[in-house]
RNA sequence: GGGCGUUUAGCUCAGUUGGUAGAGCGUCUCCCUUACAAGGAGAGGGUCAUAAGUUCGAGUCUUAUAACGCCCACCA
């Protein structure tokens, strides 16, 4: 066993964070207990892609959830994190096709049963990559009870919800626009659609008349699906086209008829006011079309190539939308058909996972009703169910819900839940159930479900629903918090909301926690195509996961703003980790022939009773802001209470109470319950260091780590207003001293004496505090006398007048230019102080407790700058 | 076209009921003082984007303007 002056002086993040982890595992400490009979606090992980490896926007995650779980843990709550990961569906099937097509083979090759079993062998052996390396974060979830977007709990769930939404309406079939993949050759939803502002181009195209001259011009962005056009619409009040309505074009190219119809839909001022029809390829033409009654006409297919069919040219057959654009174009151009080209700036859909662009195509899906279900969900966040932190993504939240359209649920992958939909053999007919009747008989819909789908049910899917028998359904559900960035509101939040109120009657949380996003230094979102990506891995192994957290952490605003993040920032806590280590270290090299008896509190100095009460306001403090999700604040404040209340005052003030025999012992108690109290304020941010050092601790306790000890909070007994007020004395009497040393140089290892002039109640104090003085300031003795000597440097210290005889040593006219310029400070001071008492409208209407704070501030002044002015005077004569 | 965010010390940013500004880093000076040089001590540094308004009092509230960023929206 290694004693406490065997500790290097340099933390060691590594090889602690390692034991300390696996102590916290062996001891199934993150284990949540269903029977207990504590009141419940719970959060479930957003479930990261079992494609994926852990990057710094989970670092933040999942610091933050843990921070929460071990926080309510110390605070008497039964504490449950569920971990797990998602199956992703469109992002996997990706990785692993990819991998098939560098072996030349495609998954059609493999067929469906191949494929998927190739599949689920790639996600089990990559299931629990990405929660292993949460464990290098600290996370303090409970493994035990993991889970799979795609398992066999997950997936009853989602069949019993699929059934029962599909029973009530609000799930359907039908043929409409959707977002397509050519490449993942999928519908996508809305949500998955992002748009780029791309430089195109607008072409202007004649379509002449039937049977007369003339023709109409129409302007269009995309040429290529001229030949499924099957009308062109105008504006019903446009003149310039109220002749041509009702007459026919021929399309050209294809010689096609079509007629020239009314429709308000058209913008009579973009292009040339005429619009082509192409209801299989356009959303807004779709419902034109519907409108008119026209029928469709398909001229793209699955893969975003012409179609080979009789409405397109042969020698455009299996053509690429791209190249199909290029070679019409060209045959326009010849045939005298194309008028004018334009550049034009517009908007392009893009697959979000692929960065394909979208062809809108029109096909048979599956949506989700959403209006009925938007109702409560709106409902449930404007009544308070649902809180938003902060609060103004509530408002993005409704604004979307309000507005919310149904979503495409369907998609033309393999890997995911294969919708429980079955086709009769024989009839044709559909039934919608959780299990195949037949399947002699029946065959079931080939079409997978959005992976979101799934994932909107996470909260209670993986509390053991449909079962709400289920124990820890009935302890934990619903969650309370849940954490993650605002990217996935639409996509995640708002579908377990709807889900979750749908199916629980519950709100599946009370509180969304948004944080922001992390970005490289110059702000830039990290991406690995960009190259700028801080492995949170390295940033751990070169820092310290503590360091990691500390810093990431004391980033977190209260506004929820984007992080940057560089390599160097992490310094910041490493440096914050190693003063603990060290000021531990020193608190423990001294705590030997400590008692295990508590703090003598009838006989504490001053200044054990500032840090005791100083202690105590963090806490009151931490626990509010925690409590509200001001995590940053929760950093900057334990940050501030280490190293400048406790290391820079506290103990270099105890080595001075260590000294004397007669406090020593209390003094002990003192430095040990607050490094206690510390630590265990601290341990949410910074989990194995606390626990590292707080096992070192001598203490009669039975419980076995800082993670299970209770979190401190408020109490009446550690409150010394006074005294904390007194202790200022010493704090600015010794920076005051310490600032006359630099001033004329003083050497550290030059005492000097210091004549004290004060008012008796600051006498006392001074007297009490005269050995910190000394010691601090590097004092030689203390008199008192309102004789000041001439030539001294001096310092005005609250009321009192403090000289320092150093004749030979300092420059006068440099310490008269040094108190001029105090002088003028304090002048500056009270003159905005008096111009605010002196005018009656302040008085009548700032509150009383200012007002008072304000006279007694400008009669301090008066006194100091009375002292001053003496000084300056004795300085000169 | 709507909506949101940002603009505060050289840099990165805090600052929620309005009471005249803080941190980290960097800079300057001193110090290896027996926990820590990943440290200690001291210092310097800001008309809080601009303009007007409300108020006794505005970084903080209102309005307008500018710059940058994000989200949403079917303009072919």
């Amino acid at each position: 066993m290694a004693t406490i002056t065997d500790l290097p002086t340099v933390y060691n993040a590594k090889e602690t964070e390692e034991y300390i982890y696996k102590f916290w595992e062996e001891n199934e400490f993150f284990k949540a207990d269903a029977k207990s009979q504590k009141p419940p606090y719970s959060i479930v992980i957003p479930p990261p892609n079992v494609t994926g490896v852990l990057h710094m926007g989970h670092a933040l995650d999942e610091t933050l959830q843990d921070i929460l779980v071990r926080y309510h843990r110390m605070s008497g709550y039964e504490t449950l994190w569920v971990p797990g990961t998602d199956h992703a569906g469109i992002a996997t099937q990706n990785v692993v096709e990819k991998q098939l097509r560098e072996k030349g083979i495609s998954r059609y090759d493999l067929g469906r049963e191949k494929f998927l079993e190739k599949t689920w062998e790639w996600a089990n052996a990559h299931k629990s990559r990405i929660l292993d390396q949460c464990k290098r974060l600290g996370a303090s979830f409970d493994r035990t009870r993991e889970r799979f977007t795609f398992d066999e709990g997950c997936s009853d769930a989602v069949k019993e919800v699929f059934v029962r939404l599909f029973e009530k309406g609000l799930i359907y079939k039908g043929k409409y626009i959707v977002n397509w993949c050519p490449r993942c050759r999928s519908a996508i939803s809305d949500v998955e659609t992002e748009y780029a502002t791309e430089q195109g181009h607008l072409w202007e195209i004649s379509y002449p008349l039937k049977n007369e001259s003339g023709a109409i011009i129409v302007a269009t962005t995309r040429p290529e699906t001229i030949f499924g056009d099957v009308a062109i619409a105008v504006h019903p009040d446009d003149h310039k086209y109220s002749e041509l309505v009702g007459k026919t074009v021929v399309v050209p190219l294809t010689g096609r008829e079509i007629p020239i119809i009314a429709d308000e839909y058209v913008d009579r001022n973009f292009g040339t006011g005429a619009v082509k029809i192409t209801p299989a390829h356009d959303p807004n033409d779709f419902e034109v079309g519907r409108r008119h009654g026209l029928r469709p006409i398909w001229v793209i297919d699955e893969e975003g190539k012409m179609k080979s069919c009789g409405e397109v040219p042969q020698s455009l057959h299996g053509l690429d939308r791209a190249d199909a654009r290029k070679k019409i174009i060209e045959m326009l151009s010849y045939e005298k058909f194309l008028l004018r080209t334009k550049d034009h700036e517009h908007n392009v859909g893009k697959c979000q996972r692929c960065g394909t662009t979208i062809e809108p195509l029109l096909s048979e899906q599956w949506f989700v009703k959403m209006k009925p279900l938007a109702e409560e969900a709106i409902k449930a966040v404007k009544d308070g169910r649902i809180k938003f932190v902060p609060e103004r993504w509530e408002k993005n939240y409704l604004g979307w819900m309000e507005n919310i359209r149904d979503w495409c649920i369907s998609r033309q992958l393999w890997w995911g839940h294969q919708i429980p939909a079955y086709h009769n053999k024989k009839t044709g007919e559909m039934i919608v159930a959780k299990e195949n009747p037949n399947p002699e008989l029946w065959e079931q819909e080939t079409d997978v479900l959005d992976t979101w789908f799934s994932s909107g049910l996470w909260p209670f899917s993986t509390m053991g629903w449909p079962n709400t028998d289920s124990e820890d359904f009935k302890k934990f559900y619903p969650t309370t918090t849940l954490v993650t960035g605002f990217d996935i509101i639409f996509f995640w939040v708002a579908r377990m909301i709807t889900m979750g109120l749908e199916f629980t009657g519950k709100a599946p949380f009370s509180t969304v926690y948004i944080h922001g996003l992390i970005r490289d230094e110059k702000g830039q979102k990290m991406s690995k195509s960009k190259g700028n990506t801080i492995d949170p891995v390295v940033i751990i192994d070169k820092y310290g996961c503590d360091a990691l957290r500390f810093t990431m952490t004391s980033l977190c605003t209260y506004g929820g703003q984007d992080i940057k993040i560089s390599d160097e920032r992490f310094e910041y806590g490493r440096n914050f980790a190693n003063k603990i280590w060290n000021a531990s270290r020193f608190v423990l090299m001294n705590l030997d022939g400590v008692d295990d008896n508590e703090i003598d509190y009838s006989s504490l100095t001053i200044a054990d009773k500032w840090i005791l009460d100083k202690l105590n306001s963090v806490a009151k403090e931490v626990n509010d802001d925690i409590k509200n999700y001001r995590i940053g604040e929760t950093a900057h404040i334990l940050y501030d209470f280490f190293w400048n209340s406790y290391c820079d005052w506290y103990v270099e003030i105890a080595k001075i109470q260590l000294q004397d025999e007669n406090i020593k012992q209390n003094t002990q108690r003192v430095l040990r319950y607050v490094l206690d109290m510390a630590l265990r304020l601290l341990h949410p941010i910074m989990p194995h260091i606390t626990e590292k050092i707080w096992q070192l601790i001598p203490k009669k306790t039975d419980i076995k780590a800082i993670m299970l000890a209770s979190y401190p909070v408020y109490v009446e007994k550690l409150s010394f207003s006074k005294e904390a007020k007194e202790m200022e004395l010493v704090f600015d009497t010794i920076s005051s001293l310490r600032n006359v040393r630099q001033s004329f140089n003083i050497p550290m290892n030059v005492k000097f004496d210091i004549i004290v002039d004060s008012p008796i109640e600051e006498k006392t104090i001074f007297e009490e505090i005269e050995s910190y003085i000394k010691r601090m300031a590097k004092v030689e003795n203390i008199s008192y006398s309102s004789n000041v000597p001439d030539k001294s440097a001096s310092a005005v210290v609250s009321a009192s007048k403090i000289a320092i005889p150093l004749e030979n040593l300092i420059d006068l006219e440099a310490e008269i230019a040094r108190q001029n310029k105090k002088l003028q400070k304090l002048q500056v001071e009270r003159k905005s102080l008096e111009s605010r008492i002196n005018n009656p409208k302040f008085l009548e209407n700032a509150p009383q407790e200012l007002i008072s704070q304000t006279t007694d501030r400008i009669d301090e002044i008066l006194v100091q700058e009375n002292a001053i002015a003496d000084l300056i005077k004795s300085l000169k004569s």
